[in-house]
DNA sequence: ACCCCTTGTGTACACCGTCCACTTTTGGAT
DNA sequence: ATCCAAAAGTGGACGGTGTACACAAGGGGT
């Protein structure tokens, strides 16, 4: 029954810990920070000791990983939303749903692909949350190409053609590093997707 | 002429501690580690101590900087060195000496885009260096163009596009994000980028 | 022979991720 | 209602990091 000095006995118990520190970690993400995010700093967001954070997650990767997996699942949901019109169309639009995705959450965004290395893919969900993901954009390919199966060797060819445009547009972006030419109208990646569908018919 | 307990009077003075701090650093990188380089550790590679460093870096960025320099160049020199067919197998060829620029050095690839961010992109040399590099890429685009000045606005998209596809393209190899995809036998990113070339004419 | 400037050292601070031992609280079985 | 084990949070510590500051060692120009 006696309180402890710092906080009322109500609020030992944190209650929500577990989310509470993915909120401020998407915070942290919203406000750009990747790399210098820190399990201290979201502690004390939450207001709770550094060490409280291990009740609720194994280390530092597994949060990223989270994060991670929240942004896949987040991309498979606009994926999803884009409408069907002709299925070349629709691969274009999704390639506009994607780098919007990656310009509206350019850390998560980073973090999801820096997650991707090494060890961090073994975590729980991150890789199915991934293979999810990229999984539509070649039942996307499939759909334009006609024929073939996704474990043709061409279609996924195809699709990783499409993946690396796209990929990589967000990423300049992202970066800043289209910075380095001259300024100029930005023009929606789903142009040079519309060139690389026109190549496979 | 009192001797350190530590180190004989005559290697007191490195010599060139610059260089061989530097020369730890590119190992680390060939190493693959660039995320986890860290000052203390090449200072211990050149048997010197911590704060050593500062008499030749103003800090961990200016190396990593000077790092983002050494590639952007050595790409450059590659890209020169791509001969002359017709500009368009040219700008093919140059697509693969890109990528495989970024798989023979992933480390050091991640780190000039990584370096591209925010603050670093004001150290000396560093946007000379990238600006240098993409200049070729743009000069290319132009050949293939056939007409166009840099300044065009449809040049430097063209030019962006192909940018876009081959730095997605190094990054998924890099990263290992294409193992969330059925194997299959890689084939090389100018296919893809001769397909957007099409598209211009 | 002197001085000074460059280069390297040592100590210190604030931060980080994480391990350990401890305390507080809760939920269920008795 | 009581007790106890498990869950949740705390505090301290270790080894690591980047870097600021004051100091020592040594070589070059006068």
């Amino acid at each position: 029954m006696k309180s402890s000095i710092r906080k009322s006995p109500s609020e030992y118990r944190h209650g929500d810990l577990r989310n509470a520190l993915i909120a401020a970690a998407r915070e942290e993400l919203a406000a750009g920070k990747y790399e210098t995010l820190s399990i201290r700093e979201l502690a004390r967001r939450a207001g709770v000791a550094p060490n409280a954070f291990y009740r609720h997650f194994e280390s530092k990767e597994a949060i990223l990983a989270a994060l991670a997996v929240e942004g896949f699942t987040e991309l498979s949901a606009r994926f999803d939303a884009v409408p069907m019109l002709t299925p070349r169309q629709r691969l274009c639009l999704m390639s506009d749903t994607y780098t919007g995705f990656a310009e509206e959450h350019p850390a998560q965004y980073r973090l999801m692909f820096g997650c991707a290395k090494a060890t961090l893919m073994e975590h729980s969900g991150l890789h199915e949350a991934a293979t999810g993901c990229f999984g539509r954009l070649v039942a996307a390919t499939i759909a334009v190409s006609g024929s073939g199966s996704p474990e043709d060797s061409q279609t996924l060819q195809r699709a990783v053609d499409i993946w690396s445009l796209v990929h990589g547009w967000s990423l300049l972006r992202i970066d800043g590093v289209t910075s380095v030419l001259p300024p100029s109208p930005v023009r929606p990646a789903s142009v040079a997707t519309d060139a690389i569908i026109e190549s496979w018919s």
